[in-house]
DNA sequence: CTCGATGCAAAATTTTTGCAGTCCC
DNA sequence: GGGACTGCAAAAATTTTGCATCGAG
């Protein structure tokens, strides 16, 4: 996490990611709760990948009132509202990283050695899923291409 | 998703895939017991993909003693052998496949009406994920491309 | 025979839910 | 003030593990 106040880039950011989450909350009926917002913050600025309980223990350094449950409650209208977006590696836990630069496809490289994710700018490959999905007569949804990858100095 | 050091399944067609286990248990030194077989034959032969829990079922209807901690405990071996392979779409539990057709990368379409997995060649997708890869200095240990669709005709 | 493998049940892990009380609108 | 929201703890759901016993080689 970093204070609020720290950049002028960032707190303009946060401002407007702020506003946008509230206005989502409205459009959507659900209320503005000092637990929601601790944990949409928590869950926007952080730059790695985090697991659920990992958002509580950030949550909480902001608001000690935040509960397991209404992290679980809120990670959904999270995800829902674009601002956050789930990260499944196939592990038995569910990652979740903010979604801040998302306006282009990435592929996912997933460091086997220190679950380190990289992001990487793959828009042919959206171009490609679609082609393939439109062949089967269908439309996309979302989509995700994930590589599992070890550093090759690092060999066994 | 796939082991490297997987089985050559090209092999499969020329001999009893029975016998291909059999051999890898042994080379593992591991003991070929009727569980473990009962188990890898509802694993392999089925058609679809399926849970842990399905396949304890249809494992139990080859050999009434296999228990889920059998299951559990053969799932690995089956997907280091390369016969079988974890599918990962996100859900709280894995989901698992034969792997008999496996000679070229696929991509994997899930329908997110039904759940089917729909599997299509896609091995322009292995290089290009190579590629990204060895641009970053490392070296690819396993890929996934996953595409949730839903039918054209099935608009909300 | 020997020691790896198994079944059972209890435990561990992650996520969900029922309920009584809280606080946003 | 009413009803959505919350915390707590118990429950679910999936997977792992300890231990006494079994059986493959």
């Amino acid at each position: 996490m970093q204070s609020p106040e720290a950049f002028n880039i960032d707190a303009l950011e946060q401002s407007d990611s702020w506003k946008i989450f509230r206005k989502f909350l409205g459009t959507k009926g659900l209320r503005v709760t000092h637990q929601r917002m601790a944990i949409f913050q928590a869950a926007f600025y952080e730059e790695d990948h985090y697991t659920a309980e990992e958002l509580l223990e950030h949550a909480r350094e902001l608001d000690r009132s935040v509960s397991r449950a209404t992290v679980y409650r809120t990670l959904p209208i999270l995800t829902e509202s674009g601002l956050v977006k789930e990260v499944d590696i196939g592990k038995d836990y569910k990652f979740y990283m903010s979604n801040r630069n998302a306006t282009t496809f990435k592929a996912q490289v997933i460091c086997v050695d220190t679950d380190r994710i990289i992001e990487v700018d793959a828009p042919f490959m959206e171009w490609y899923g679609k082609a393939v999905t439109e062949k089967l007569g269908m439309k996309v949804v979302s989509q995700r291409l994930q590589i599992e990858a070890k550093k090759i100095s690092e060999e066994v």
